[in-house]
DNA sequence: CAGCCGAACGTTAGCGCTAACGTTCTGTCG
DNA sequence: CGACAGAACGTTAGCGCTAACGTTCGGCTG
C-alpha cells in the first residue's frame, strides 16, 4: 500500500523535469507555456492520475471548482432542482456539495455559510421556510444566489412567477365554468404564498365574480392544513365546485377530505394545485397543477451564480421565470357535473356576481 | 466593508496576546495550556466570530470534523436517509456535505471520492445501482461505510435485512389466506433484489406452497415494470390473489395497472411492497409494506464511519439491520373476497399444496 | 552590435493551520 | 543546591497550491 496516493502538482512536475509553477499553468491552462511541454506536462499529470488539492487551492484565494448549496432535503421538489444545478454545473466544469439543513436548525448559521466559502467558491441557497441565513449570507465574502421559496431577498435570486401561476391556476377553473372556487392558502410570511393568494383574489376580481372570504381558508402548505381546509370548506352550505390549493401537497390533503366525504375529484370538486411535485403524474387522480420551471431555475441559479463568481458583478438581480399550467385529471368541466347541482351552482354564481340581479 | 471577514487563528492569538499554538491548543482543547488562558482565549474567539478554516486544517492532515456522502438524490428514500444522517453526524459535533450522483455518471469517479477526501474525514456512499466507485473507493486512503442496496462489497457496510423483511411479508400475505401469490422482482443484479427474490421462493416452500414460474415476473424496481408486470399476472388464467412487489414504486406501478383492469386493491387482489417510501401512508390505498429502517440505518453507518475515522480499524463490518412489516390498507383476508372466487383459489391451492393430502 | 522586449520558464513568499521540536520557568528530590 | 522533570508556553517547518516577481534567452530594431 502507497503512502500516498494521489500525487501532488510537485511530483507531476519532477516527473515531466519541470519546476512546479510550470506545471501548475499548464494544468490550469495559462499562458507561458509553450504548447509541446503543456502537452506533455497534461499527460503525465493524468498518467499519474494527478487530482488537484482543492483545499489547497482555496487556501491561496484561487477557485476550487465547486459550488455549494444550502437545502431543506425533505421538501418534496428539492431533489429534482438539485439533480438539475448538479448537472448544469457539471457541464461548466464545475462540482457541487450539497449542505443540509436541518428541519429544526438552532445553530449559528454563519458557521456554516462560513464552512461553504471555505470549501466553495459561491453558494445557492433554498430558502426554507423560515430562515435566519440571510443575514449571515450578507456578511460573507462569498457569492452567494438564492432560489426563493418567497422571502424577500436582497441577493440575486431566482424564483417562479407564483403570481402568474395562480393567475393561471383560477382562469383554468373558471374556463371551466367554476364560478365557486375556493383557495386553501399557504403560509403568508413568503412571498410566494401571498402571490398565490392575491392571483386568486385578482382573477376572481377581474372574473366579476364575488369573493367569498368563507372561501378563503387559511393554510400552511402541509398535507394536513389541506385535509383541514377542505373540510370546512365541505361543510360549508354551498360548498364550492373548485378548490385551488396554493400547493400539490395541501392539494392532495384536500383531495383526501374530499374523498372521505364521499365526493370525488373531479366529479364533484375540481382541484388545482401548485408545484407539480414528482408524483403529481402518478397519484390517482393525476393532478391539474401550476408547473413550477424547476430546470429553468436551476440552470438559471447556476449561471448566475458562475456569472458573480466570474467577477460579474451583476446587480442584485431578481429573475423570474413563468410557470406552467398542467392539466391532468383533477380537474373538469362543471357542466359535467350532475345537473341538479349544476343549476344550483348557477344560480348561486349569478348572485354573486352581480348584486342587482335577482 | 472590511478586507477580511472572519478572523484568522493568528488573529485571535493576537488579541489574547498569546502565540499562534497556545490558540490552537485552546481552541481544539489540548493539553498545554492553563485553565484561565483557555477560557480567555476561548472567549476572545467567540467574541470575533472565529471559525475555524477546515481547508487549511486539511492541508496539515488534521480532522475537518466534516463527513462526505455521496447519493443518488433521485431515489425515493435518500432524503429521509440523508436527513437521519445529518442529525447524527451534527449530535457527534460533525458536519455532513452530500455529492449529488447524477443519473448517469461518466466521468471518473476517482476525482470525486479524492474531492471528497480533500474536504472530509471519511466518507459514505449511498451505492447507486449500478456503480464502480467501489474500486476507487478500495484505493482512496479515506475511511468509506457504505449503505447498501445491495451490491456486496469489501467495506464496512449498513444494510437492512431484505431476506428477512421479504419473508416477513410473504408470511403476512400467507397468513391472511392468500395462496396464489405473486412476486414482482427487483433488479437482480443487487444483492437486494435477489434476497427478496430468495424470501419469496423460501417461505413459499416452507408453507408448502406450489412455485409457479409464471407468478415470479421480473422488474426493476421501478414503477413501470411493476405496471407491465401487474399486467402480465392479470393475464393468466388463474390470476393471484395477492402480489409482493419488490420495492414500494413497483407495488405502486401494479396497483395502477390492477384498478386500470377494473379491480380493486385490496378488494380483489393485496399487494405488499418493500422500503415503506414516505408517501406510502398517504396514497390511497396506504400501501402495506416493509419498513427499511432508515434512521437506524443513519445512525449506524455514521457512527461505523466516526469509529474508523477515530481510528478503530474495524475489520469491515456488517451490520444488518431488521426490517418491519407495516399493515396499512393494500391488504385484507383472502376471506373478506368474494365467496366463488375463493372457493377457486382455495381448490387450485390445495391440488399445488399438497399432491398428497386433502 | 548594443539595446531592448517579451515569451518561457524558475524562485520566493505566503494562504491558515498543526506537528514537532525548542524554550522558559517552577517545583522537587537526592 | 544542582540536576532534572514536566507543565506552559513559543518557534519553525511544511501541508499543496498560486500570485508576484525574478531570470534566461532568442529575436528584433536602429
Amino acid at each position: 500500500m502507497m503512502k500516498r496516493h494521489y500525487p501532488t502538482l510537485a511530483e507531476v512536475a519532477k516527473v515531466a523535469g519541470v519546476s512546479l509553477m510550470t506545471a501548475s499553468r499548464a494544468i490550469n491552462n495559462r499562458p507561458g507555456v509553450s504548447p509541446e511541454k503543456r502537452e506533455d506536462i497534461l499527460r503525465i499529470a493524468d498518467e499519474m492520475g494527478y487530482v488537484a488539492n482543492r483545499a489547497a487551492q482555496k487556501l491561496t484565494g484561487a477557485r476550487t471548482r465547486i459550488i455549494g448549496v444550502v437545502a431543506e432535503l425533505h421538501t418534496p421538489f428539492t431533489s429534482d432542482l438539485l439533480l438539475g444545478m448538479g448537472a448544469v454545473a457539471r457541464a461548466a466544469d464545475y462540482e457541487m456539495l450539497v449542505y443540509s439543513l436541518p428541519v429544526c436548525d438552532r445553530r449559528p448559521p454563519h458557521s456554516i455559510i462560513e464552512m461553504l466559502r471555505q470549501i466553495a467558491d459561491g453558494v445557492i441557497v433554498i430558502l426554507p421556510y423560515e430562515s435566519d441565513y440571510l443575514e449571515s449570507m450578507a456578511t460573507a465574502h462569498i457569492p452567494v444566489v438564492t432560489i426563493e421559496q418567497g422571502i424577500e431577498s436582497a441577493f440575486p435570486s431566482v424564483t417562479a412567477d407564483n403570481y402568474q401561476g395562480g393567475c393561471s391556476a383560477l382562469r383554468h377553473l373558471i374556463e371551466l365554468g367554476h364560478r365557486r372556487i375556493a383557495f386553501i392558502s399557504g403560509n403568508d410570511r413568503l412571498t410566494s404564498a401571498r402571490d398565490r393568494r392575491r392571483a386568486y383574489r385578482d382573477v376572481l376580481a377581474q372574473a366579476r365574480l364575488p369573493y367569498d372570504p368563507a372561501l378563503e381558508v387559511d393554510g400552511d402548505f402541509l398535507r394536513k392544513s389541506g385535509f383541514e381546509a377542505a373540510q370546512k370548506l365541505l361543510a360549508l352550505d354551498d360548498r364550492p365546485t373548485a378548490i385551488f390549493a396554493a400547493n400539490d401537497t395541501s392539494a392532495y390533503g384536500a383531495i383526501a377530505a374530499i374523498r372521505e366525504a364521499g365526493l370525488s375529484v373531479p366529479g364533484d370538486i375540481s382541484v388545482v394545485g401548485f408545484d407539480d411535485i414528482p408524483i403529481a403524474s402518478q397519484l390517482h387522480p393525476q393532478l391539474t397543477t401550476i408547473r413550477q420551471p424547476l430546470q429553468q431555475m436551476a440552470r438559471a441559479s447556476v449561471n448566475l451564480l458562475l456569472a458573480l463568481i466570474a467577477g460579474l458583478d451583476a446587480p442584485s438581480e431578481q429573475i423570474v421565470l413563468p410557470t406552467q399550467l398542467i392539466v391532468r385529471e383533477s380537474t373538469t368541466p362543471l357542466k359535467a357535473k350532475r345537473k341538479k347541482e349544476e343549476a344550483v351552482k348557477m344560480g348561486v354564481a349569478s348572485v354573486g356576481t352581480a348584486n342587482l340581479a335577482r
